[in-house]
DNA sequence: TGCATGACCTCGG
DNA sequence: CCCGAGGCCATGC
């Protein structure tokens, strides 16, 4: 890790993450309010992305609020397919059964 | 020190 | 659902 963003927001970020079941997705803004910064969904994205840099978290569970995966992510769909995940015809999650609920 | 970018969110139309 | 505008934080040049 050359780069050091913030440790402790990292942790939180890797913490919630990890308590994400199997089957479930959770969005940005659902980790960023559960780590107490609502506002930061950006900065989880912005973790995420180089997360895999830190060690191999669950993070292909973490989609958008529209459901949407990676954009250049190609295995991300099939990840969750493996664990349960529904997704819709247009290759997005269906959130409505697939979102996790705290 | 300042400006631009990003795997985002919410609100209104 | 898509489009546009505003916001928020950390990173990189």
């Amino acid at each position: 890790m050359s780069k050091v963003l913030t440790q402790t927001l990292i942790y939180e970020i890797l913490s919630v993450v990890e308590e994400i079941p199997e089957g479930k997705v959770a969005t940005y803004g659902q980790i960023a309010k559960l780590i107490g910064r609502d506002r930061n969904a950006r900065l989880v994205g912005f973790v995420l992305s180089k997360v895999e840099y830190y060690g191999r978290y669950p993070c292909h569970r973490v989609v958008n609020h529209q459901g949407r995966t990676a954009p250049m992510w190609s295995e991300q769909r099939s990840l969750l397919e493996q664990e349960g995940v529904v997704f819709k015809s247009d290759g997005k999650v269906d959130l409505d059964k697939c979102l996790w609920k705290v």
